[in-house]
Parts: C-alpha cells; structure tokens; sequence
DNA sequence: ACGTGCTTGTGAAAGCACGCACAAAGTGGG
DNA sequence: CCCACTTTGTGCGTGCTTTCACAAGCACGT
C-alpha cells in the first residue's frame, strides 16, 4: 500500500499533535531569533515545555526530519512545520464583530505571525460600519457573502453577542467558509466537513476556579495531579 | 475513609469533564432563562454539542442528580455545577496590560455571568496608569504585590506582550497567586501547584488553517474524522 | 398493586495519548 | 577503520476518554 522506502510522512497526524505543532513552531522561531541553527529534543522541548519523547514522537508524525547524535536543523523543522500546517500559503481571515474584542482582534499586529491575513471586518451596527478600523473599512454585514466572494475568504472569525453568532455562522457556511473561529460564548451548529474552534474567556475561568478551589478545600499536601506547569 | 451509602461525590472529577461542566452550565442557564424546568441528557448534550452519553457520566462524576424516566430538574443541576466549579464563591481577577486586549477584557461585562469579578488592572506605561477603564483606575505594575494583598486577589489575567509575561507571571506567583490565565503567545514557567491556562488565537488559527489545507489536499471524499461539529 | 414506557447510571470495549526505555543511527576523535 | 558518545525514532505498557448498550429505577396510568 504504501511505499516503505521514500516514506516522507503518512497521512493523519494525531490531533493532540496538530494542536501542539503551532507551539513548537513558535518555540523555533524565538531560538532562530536568537541565532540558534541546530537544537535538540530535549532542548525543543523545553522551550515548548513539553516531554521530549512526546515532541519526538510529534515530529516524526512529519518525517523523519532530525539527525541522531545532532539533533534538528531550527531552519529546516521551521519550513516543514509551516508546511505541514498549510502556513506556507496565505490565509483570508474576515472578522464580524468590530466590537471591544473585534477591534482588539483587528488591531493586534503579530496575528498568525506569518500567512494570515485579515482581508475584512463586518458589522451590523450603522455607528460602526464606515469607520476605519486598523487601516481598513468596515463593511456591512449583509455584503458579507460578496466580501467572502472577493476576498477569497476562507477563515472567518465571530466577535459579535452570542445571540447573532449563530446566524454569522450559517452566513459564512452559505457562503462557503469552512474554517470558524468563535469567540461568542454559544455552541454553534454547523453542517459537517465545517470546521468550528472557539476561544472561550469564561470556560478557562471556570476552570481555573475549580482547581483553585480544590486546591483550597483539600488543601493541606494539596492538588491532584492534574496542574498545568506549562 | 469516604461514608459508603451517602456518596454524593467522590473526589477526584476527570479533566476532560471539568473542561466540560462550564458548557454544560451555560446550556442550562440559556435552557432556564427560556423557562425550561427539566431537561433529558439527550436535550442538555444537544445543547452543548455533545454525545448523550458521555454528558451522563460527566454529570455521574458530581453525584446521581438525575431522575430516571424524567431527566434533570435545570434548577438543581445548575446549583451542583456551579459548586463543583466553584462559583458560588467570588473570584477577585487582576488584569496586568490594559492594552488592545486589556481594554476589551476590562470591558467585557457579562464576564463568567457569575461569581467572577474584575478587581484591579495594571500597567506598566506611564500613559495608561491613572488612565480610568470599565470603571476602574488603572494601576502602576510595581504595586501588584499591594494591588493582589489587599483587593484579595486569586486569579491573574496576563495581557502584556510575549516578553513581559513571564515577569508579570513571577510576580504574580511570588504575590500568592496560584490561577493565571494567559494571553501572551509565551510558555510561562511557574513552580508546581501554580495553574497556568493559554488562551492563544494564533495557535487556533493555525489548527484551522492546518484542517483547511487537508480538506482542500485531499479533496474529492474530504476530511479525516476529527472536524469539529460543535 | 402492577405493568408500561421512558431515561438514567454504568459496566465493558475500543481508541487515544503519554512517557519510558532502548536499539538504531549518526558524529567525531584517535 | 573503529570506538565512544550523543541523540533520534519507536515499541510497548499504562492510564485516560469516548462510546455502546443495557439493566435498574422511577413516574404515571389503570
Ligand atoms: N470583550 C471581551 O473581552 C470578550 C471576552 C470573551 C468573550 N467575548 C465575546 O465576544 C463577543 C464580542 O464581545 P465584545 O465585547 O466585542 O462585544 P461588543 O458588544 O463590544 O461588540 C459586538 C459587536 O458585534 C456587532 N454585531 C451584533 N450583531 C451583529 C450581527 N448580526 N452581524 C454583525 N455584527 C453584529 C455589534 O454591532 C458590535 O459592534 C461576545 O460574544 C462576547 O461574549 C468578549
Ligand atoms: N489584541 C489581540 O487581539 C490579541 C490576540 C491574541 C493575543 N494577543 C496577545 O495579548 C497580549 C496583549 O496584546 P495587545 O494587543 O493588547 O497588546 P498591546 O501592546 O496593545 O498592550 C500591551 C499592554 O501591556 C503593557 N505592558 C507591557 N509590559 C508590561 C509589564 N511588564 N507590566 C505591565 N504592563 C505591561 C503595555 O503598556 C500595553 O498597555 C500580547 O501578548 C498579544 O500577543 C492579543
């Protein structure tokens, strides 16, 4: 079925590996910042801080990219993390929304670092639609479907009340955008083969409230083993 | 040790489920605020966009609240959660970097709907300090430790660039704080029994972007089974 | 009092994810 | 050319997560 030999990479990188990749990319580009050409498992590892053998058996879901007794050219495992993330193309982001979030979201300069690009922002409120927001025009939200068109939007990113999020999302859907970033607090329905991650504020709160929590009532030796030391 | 028959809960609640309980939660307040009484696991996991049975061993892991032939009473189950997760306590939360980002977290009202409140918010540029934001006056950094001590501080909220965040981290640690919750696009170093949480747009970016490419590779029948329906 | 119908709570199975520990593979020195 | 040393890539055991499937439990009508 597969070739042995010339086996570059198999197709399906585990999700835990996927969502840990941007990491370890990010980690590369501070060492290349610093001059850094050739770095370890263990030393990648802990600027990612993970477990070596995890960051090993990561990268080796790519390819066989390392060098034993050496370790991995920063460089080269950059170019091919990028690629294996679909980085090395350019990325159309839209964002509804352009409230408090959305302007923040507008406005932050290192967005995806490289590739993503944000082509444009929508709203629904007359107030806000006109305005110039980090050097570009906000549109209405009813052109949203033309824009996406346009533009060639492919990623689009919800910043509106949770109450219009869902209706924004079938709009993106209906227009073909099947990359989702939702920031409104609401689960969104979407058909499949439609991509949907959110960020959610609030959850990560709760969360860390109910670890502080434990950590207060058991207390004494105190913490199960489930602290994040990042 | 644990009294056998009056088991209401054991210790000891998995991650995953915790990770859960807050979109439960918010399914059974929107469930609630519609005047809905009672609620079958079917109907809460369709609300929460998740599998029936696995949203009835989540809630199995805080104690038998359900009703056989009936479902749950809303009212009950949103009680329970909320102690589980702690918040039917007050969470003071501290906010370091009123930039774009600070801004619209400070702004943000209806913040974990319950039981979390903004207490203070720090900077370190002169032009931001003293400045007034969601109705609160803007501290200097160098007075976390006072800042943190006497508004009772327990979780910090991290919205600085990448290279102050460490800095402010270990500041927060060294003032007592053991819940932080990140924003800057760094790996934070914290000693054990200190929770560290990331929120970071970029990485979720970048996951799109990585499924978006897959989809548009290997085109035709499409996508691997790990797309998000949410 | 009892049967019917619905829904919970949970055993058991399958699938993932993690991390140890080590063989394989490369480097560099002699 | 070979040996000592370093570091990768991965087989394997372990534990967590998800999902299925069903017995047990409860409400309600008769
Ligand atoms: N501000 C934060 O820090 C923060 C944090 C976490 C989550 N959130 C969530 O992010 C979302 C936005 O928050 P915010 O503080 O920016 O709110 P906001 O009210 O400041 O902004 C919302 C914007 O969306 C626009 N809008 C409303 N309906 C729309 C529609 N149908 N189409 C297009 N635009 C529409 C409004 O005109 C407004 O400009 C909310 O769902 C909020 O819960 C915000
Ligand atoms: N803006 C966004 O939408 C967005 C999105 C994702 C991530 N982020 C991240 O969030 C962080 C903040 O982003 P932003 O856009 O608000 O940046 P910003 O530059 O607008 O604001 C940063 C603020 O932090 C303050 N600051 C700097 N060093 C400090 C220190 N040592 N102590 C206290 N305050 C200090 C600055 O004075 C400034 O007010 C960054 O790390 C950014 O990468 C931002």
């Amino acid at each position: 079925m597969t070739s042995r030999p010339p086996r570059p990479r198999e197709r399906g990188i585990p999700e835990a590996t996927v969502a840990r990749l941007p990491v370890y990319l990010r980690a590369l580009q501070t060492l290349q910042d610093r001059g850094t050409a050739t770095v370890s498992s263990e030393g990648l590892a802990g600027a990612a801080g993970v477990n070596s053998a995890k960051l090993r058996k990561d990268l080796s879901h790519l390819g066989s990219y390392g060098t034993r007794g050496v370790g991995y050219e920063v460089e080269y495992l950059i170019y091919q993390i990028s690629r294996e993330l679909g980085l090395t193309q350019d990325w159309s982001v839209a964002i509804v929304g352009i409230g408090n979030l959305g302007r923040a979201l507008a406005n932050y300069g290192g967005f995806g670092t490289r590739g993503f690009r944000i082509a444009a922002l929508l709203d629904a409120d007359p107030e806000v639609v006109g305005r110039t927001v980090a050097s570009l025009n906000v549109r209405h939200i009813d052109s949203l479907e033309e824009v996406v068109r346009s533009k060639g939007v492919s990623i689009g990113v919800i910043a509106t009340p949770g109450g219009s999020a869902q209706g924004v999302a079938s709009r993106f859907v209906e227009a073909g955008v099947t990359s989702i970033l939702n920031f409104a607090p609401v689960v969104l329905n979407v058909p499949d083969g439609v991509d949907v991650r959110k960020v959610d504020l609030s959850i990560e709160l709760q969360i860390l409230a109910f670890h502080a929590q434990r950590r207060a009532d058991g207390d004494g030796h105190a913490h199960r083993s489930g602290l994040e030391v990042t």
